[in-house]
RNA sequence: GUGAACGUAGCUCAAGUGGUUAGAGCACCAGGCUGUGGACCUGGGGGUUGGGGGUUCGAGUCCCCUCGUUCACCCCA
């Protein structure tokens, strides 16, 4: 059998956990901030919970999910994405009793099955940020500023808000009829998966990297002059909202997402120094979603930003420095005895809030002093039998090279006057 | 799902147009120093050249298949 992880997936090893925890950490402090509270979802949930809620005909249902069946009989699937099971969590149970808005933060891995890329896996880590309950173009607003004050936070720079309306189904509805009227005479001239487009989802013209498309797309009418009277005040008042807060941003009139739910607002932050898969992170206002899945009408907003890519910016400009700490006591012994006794004065100090550690493979003298250096600890105690005739312990500062001794029945309250 | 590039030791990489027993640095282990880390010196262990098939007297090198990695498309975090 061949060792490997499947294909997509990857280990976070020791040395790159720490850095996980730094901005899984960075996060969970903003939420406070923000009284966005913790929520933990499940893994898997119903398969028609995702199909009813991000869309049938988009990709990640079509195509991405990892769906299988249970032994009873259940089709289930692996999240794709947080904000459907938010939802659900919210409706099942009842949180549309407590005072509007309810505000959800919640950290964990995502399963979409697509071809491995820059920036892009099958298991994949997000932060998530739900705001439940209010249609208040301000809470987009505070949506979004929280999104940027994540970056902020872990000094990311280099960075674009870009914000954009779709709309409701309405004015939806109204822009795709103009746009296909616009591009009607113009099909031959559009790339292949264009032409397709224009049957299956003509919106996603809009964002088409090709430069012959583009051109003709800036021509094209933008959604933001479709918008209904109510869409359009409530656009107007989320800029409006930003510039107070004085976040700096840029419309996209072509920043169409791809899951179904999302009404009005949209936006993504995306970065400079990443590849293909640039965004950040990403999100939008979803006031259909809950009523798609079953539950009652219950407006909402959020977004969700990439662990592997936040890590990934935070490597290239060099901001996660340090992340190797070494330990406080490495106890190295001599003879059967004194591994005795060392074992038990490590457990001792463990006990006392010291970090420590000994070795286990029976090495010589020079050989643990190797591994206490390569530890980093900042001290090793050794033991050994004339030490242990005594009664005594040899302390050795790693840094300054000096060694003194000290009585064994002394070593506890030396190391707790050193650790202050 | 489509396209392209690439797979040699734990890691980073070598091995002119096919030609002895596939090398080096780092890492690891041991010794120099039999009770003292980092530096240095010496030695050692490690490889089915991703896997399978083919061409050839002979394949790490050429051909086919397959798996994987990377990047891009599609799409998304």
């Amino acid at each position: 059998m061949e060792i490997t992880a499947p294909r997509g997936v990857r280990d976070i090893l020791p040395g790159e956990t720490e850095k996980w925890r730094f901005v899984e950490g960075v996060a969970y402090n903003l939420a406070k901030r923000y009284n966005y509270r913790e929520i933990i979802i499940p893994i898997f949930e119903h398969t028609e919970l995702f199909s009813r809620g991000i869309g049938e005909a988009t990709d990640i249902v079509s195509k991405e999910m990892y769906t299988f069946e249970d032994r009873g009989g259940r089709s289930l699937t692996l999240r794709p994405e947080a904000t459907a099971s938010i939802v659900r969590a919210y409706l099942e149970h009842h949180f549309e009793q407590k005072p509007q808005p309810q505000k959800f933060y919640f950290f964990g891995p995502m399963f979409r099955y697509e071809r491995p890329q820059a920036g892009r896996y099958r298991q994949f880590w997000q932060i998530d940020f739900e705001a439940l309950g209010s249609p208040d173009p301000l809470l987009d607003v505070e949506v979004i500023a929280l999104a940027w004050d994540l970056m902020f936070s872990l000094g990311i720079k280099n960075l674009e808000i870009q914000i954009n309306s779709i709309g409701c189904p309405k004015c939806k509805e109204g822009y795709k009829i103009a746009l296909k009227e616009y591009l009607a005479d113009k099909l031959n001239l559009l790339c292949e998966d264009c032409q397709r487009r224009y049957e299956t989802n003509v919106l996603r013209i809009l964002d088409c990297k090709r430069e012959s498309c583009r051109s003709i797309v800036e021509g094209a009418p933008k959604i933001t002059d479709y918008l209904c009277a109510d869409c359009k005040n409530h656009f107007e008042e989320v800029k409006e909202g930003l510039d107070l807060l004085s976040l700096p941003y840029i419309l996209n009139p072509y920043l169409v997402r791809g899951l179904d739910y999302y009404t009005r607002t949209t936006f993504e932050i995306i970065s400079y120094k990443l590849g293909a898969q640039n965004a950040l992170c990403g999100g939008g206002r979803y006031d259909l979603l809950a009523f798609e899945i079953g539950g009652s009408m219950v407006p909402g907003v959020g977004f969700a930003a990439g662990l592997e890519r936040i890590v990934m910016v935070l490597e290239e400009e060099g901001l996660l420095q340090d992340t190797e700490k070494g330990i406080d006591i490495f106890i190295v012994s001599i003879g059967e005895e004194a591994k005795k006794q060392a074992f038990k004065l490590l457990h001792i100090l463990r006990r006392e809030g010291i970090s420590a550690d000994m070795d286990y493979t029976n090495k010589n003298l020079k050989a643990q002093m190797k591994i206490a250096n390569q530890k980093k600890a900042a001290k090793v105690l050794i033991i050994g039998e004339d030490e242990l005739s005594v009664g005594m312990v040899k302390i050795r500062d790693m840094d300054s090279g000096k060694q003194e001794e000290v009585s064994l029945s002394d070593v506890l309250s030396y190391l707790r006057r050193w650790k202050k």
